[in-house]
RNA sequence: UCCCCGAUAGCUCAACUGGUAGAGCGAGCGGCUGUUAACCGCUAGGUUGUAGGUUCGAGUCCUACUCGGGGAGCCA
C-alpha cells in the first residue's frame, strides 16, 4: 500500500499536479463504458475521483465499477483544479486498493424517511448533512470553550449524579444510587456558584438530563449545556457577556463553516447579523406588546402570508399533478413526484401554521401579566426581530427559586432569556442569584424543596455572599439555529428523545 | 398527557367513488469517454403494521392495538 504520501482530501488543494494516495469510503459512483467518476469521502471532504479504462489495469476497472456504496479503498492518483468536481478538485487515477468491499448499503443517495435514518444513525453520520451538522457543532463547541478559557474563566466539572434540583422537579430521571434514590443533573449551576466563590469566573459543561415529557423539535432528555457563573456582576453585565459569547460563537462559525454552510443552504447573511447589541426588552413591555395593537397587526399579517403562500403552494401542486397525467418520460415523472411529496409536506407545514395563528394571537391577546411566557409568546416576540432578544425581569412566581428578586420591583427577579430570531426561540436561560441568606431560605421553603439538600448552597450566602449571576446555553438548540436545522435530533450525534433512544 | 395525520417491495412513494398491487431508487446483468441524486435496456423483489369485523369482493370502509410523524403544554 502506496502510504508514504497519504494525503487529507482537505489538503488537495496544495497538491495539484502531485501524486497523492487518499485512503476513503466510496460515496457514490457514476459509471459509463470507458470512465468511472468515484466520489470518496475520508472524513475532511468529498473528492471525485476519475478513473479511464485505458490508465488502469483491465480487471481494476471492472472491480472499481461493481464496486458498492461504502466500500474502503485507498486510491492514488494525480490531483487536478477542476470546476465540474465537488470541491473544485478532482483525482485522475492510477492505482486503487480495495480495503473492504461493501454490498447492500442500506442508505442510498436517494430522499429516506426520518424513523429509517434514526434506526440507522450509526451509518447515517457519514452523510454530508450530518457531516456538515457535525462539523460545526465541533466548532460551536470549540468557540466555547475558547471564548470562556480566553476570558479568564476556569473549568469546573460539575456532578452528574445530584441530589439537588436545579429546576422543576417533575423533569427528573431518578437514578438508584445503592438504595438511595438520586437523580441526573439538570444544571451544573448550584455547584458552579460555589466553584464562583473561588475562582470568581467560571464554567460548567457537560450533559444535561431533563425528563420532560415534550415531544418537540426542541427538545432532547439528554442534552448539552454551557453555564458560565460570574461572582461580582449584575443583571447589564450578564447581558453583555451572553451577547459577546454568541456572536463570538457565530462569527466563529462564519470564519471556519463557510462550506458546509452553503452545503446547508444556510444564507450566511443571517449569521453575520448576529453581533452586539442584541435586543433587550422587559418582560413587562413583552406583555404589553403581546396584549397590543402591534402583536394583533403582526398576526393578521402573517396570516395573510401563510394563506398567500397556501394559495401558491396548491396552485402549484394541481399544475404538477395535471403535468404528472401528460405524456412524459418516466424520469420526469418521478421528478415531478418527489417534488411533489416536497411541496405536500411543505404545504402542511403551512396548514399547520395557519391553524396555530388565531390560537397563538388568542394566547397573546389574553395574556396575563404573571405568568411565564408560552412557546408561542417567545415565537412571536423573536419572530419580529431579526436580532436575538434579550427578555428580562420575569415575575418571580414564574421563575426558579435561586433567582434573585429586583430590590426596586419585588415582584420581578433579575433574569434574562435570550431568544434566536426568526421564530426560532429560546436558547439561554439566565438570571442573577438571590445572594441574601434569609430570602433564599424562604423561597427554598415556598417552592417545597428539602432545605437539607441545600445547606451547601445557603452557605454561600453565610460564608462572603457577593452578588452573582450566569446561564445556560443549550448546545443542540444553537447549533439547530445556525444551521437552520428544522429538529434538534439532527444536531447531536445520538440524539436521546423523549421514551425514544434508537442507538 | 391531549389533539391531528400516517403505516403498501430493502428505501421513497403511487393505486379515481371498494373490483387482477405499480413506479423510481437500491441489488444483479448489459450499454454508453465528463458524469453531478447521471442516463438507457433487461431481471429478481409483496401474506399492503397486527388482530378482528362489514362485503360477492378490502391496500381502500369500521373497531381495537402496535409503531411512527406533526402540533399543544413545559423548557436550554
Amino acid at each position: 500500500m502506496p502510504n508514504s504520501n497519504k494525503t487529507y482530501i482537505a489538503e488537495l488543494k496544495n497538491n495539484v499536479g502531485r501524486q497523492v494516495t487518499l485512503s476513503g469510503w466510496l460515496y457514490n459512483s457514476r459509471a459509463s463504458g470507458k470512465i468511472q467518476f468515484l466520489i470518496i469521502r475520508d472524513g475532511t471532504g468529498l473528492c471525485q475521483c476519475i478513473v479511464e479504462k485505458a490508465k488502469v489495469a483491465d480487471e481494476l476497472f471492472s472491480r472499481l465499477k461493481r464496486l458498492g456504496q461504502e466500500s474502503s479503498l485507498t486510491i492514488t492518483g494525480t490531483v487536478r483544479a477542476d470546476e465540474r468536481s465537488v470541491g473544485g478538485y478532482e483525482l485522475t487515477v492510477t492505482d486503487a486498493k480495495i480495503v473492504s468491499p461493501t454490498t447492500d448499503y442500506p442508505i442510498t443517495p436517494k430522499s429516506h424517511g426520518t424513523d429509517f435514518l434514526l434506526k440507522h444513525r450509526h451509518l447515517h453520520l457519514r452523510s454530508q448533512r450530518q457531516w456538515c451538522i457535525g462539523k460545526i457543532r465541533h466548532t460551536i463547541i470549540d468557540a466555547i470553550r475558547r471564548f470562556f478559557n480566553d476570558n479568564g474563566f476556569i473549568l469546573i466539572d460539575t456532578p452528574i449524579i445530584t441530589a439537588t434540583a436545579g429546576e422543576d422537579l417533575q423533569s427528573l430521571f431518578e437514578v438508584d444510587y445503592f438504595g438511595s434514590p438520586l437523580h441526573l443533573t439538570q444544571t451544573g449551576q448550584l455547584h458552579v456558584e460555589s466553584a464562583a466563590m473561588s475562582f470568581g469566573k467560571v464554567y460548567c459543561f457537560g450533559p444535561t438530563f431533563r425528563a420532560e415529557k415534550s415531544k418537540t423539535r426542541r427538545h432532547l432528555t439528554e442534552f448539552w449545556m454551557v453555564e458560565p457563573e460570574v461572582a461580582f456582576i449584575d443583571l447589564d453585565g450578564l447581558l453583555e457577556l451572553a451577547e459577546n459569547f454568541v456572536s463570538f460563537i457565530a462569527a466563529d462559525v462564519l470564519q471556519n463553516n463557510k462550506s458546509q454552510l452553503e452545503t446547508l443552504g444556510v444564507d450566511s447573511a443571517t449569521l453575520e447579523k448576529i453581533k452586539p447589541p442584541f435586543y433587550r426588552l422587559t418582560y413587562t413591555k413583552v406583555a404589553d406588546i403581546l396584549t397590543g395593537q402591534k402583536t394583533r397587526d403582526f398576526l393578521a399579517q402573517q396570516l395573510e402570508e401563510l394563506k398567500n403562500q397556501k394559495q401558491q403552494l396548491e396552485t402549484k401542486i394541481a399544475e404538477l399533478e395535471k403535468q404528472q397525467t401528460g405524456q412524459l418520460k418516466q424520469w420526469q415523472k418521478d421528478k415531478i413526484a418527489a417534488e411533489l411529496i416536497e411541496l405536500r409536506s411543505t404545504l402542511g407545514e403551512v396548514d399547520t401554521r395557519i391553524e396555530n395563528n388565531p390560537k397563538h394571537a388568542k394566547l397573546a391577546a389574553e395574556f396575563q401579566w404573571g405568568k411565564d411566557l408560552g412557546g408561542s409568546d417567545e415565537t412571536i416576540i423573536s419572530q419580529m426581530h431579526d436580532k436575538p432578544v434579550f427578555v428580562t425581569h420575569y415575575p418571580k412566581e414564574a421563575k426558579a427559586f435561586y433567582m434573585k428578586t429586583d430590590r426596586d420591583e419585588e415582584g420581578v427577579v433579575l433574569n434574562f432569556d435570550l431568544l434566536a430570531p426568526a421564530g426560532f426561540g429560546e436558547i439561554i436561560g439566565g438570571s442573577v442569584r438571590e445572594d441574601d441568606y434569609d430570602l433564599l431560605l424562604a423561597r427554598i421553603a415556598e417552592y417545597g424543596l428539602d432545605v437539607e439538600n441545600y445547606r451547601w448552597y445557603l452557605d454561600l450566602r453565610k460564608y462572603g455572599s457577593v452578588p452573582h449571576g450566569g446561564f445556560g446555553l443549550g448546545v443542540e438548540r444553537t447549533v439547530a439555529w445556525l444551521t437552520a436545522e428544522k429538529h434538534i435530533r439532527q444536531c447531536i450525534a445520538f440524539p436521546r428523545l423523549m421514551d425514544k433512544i434508537y442507538i
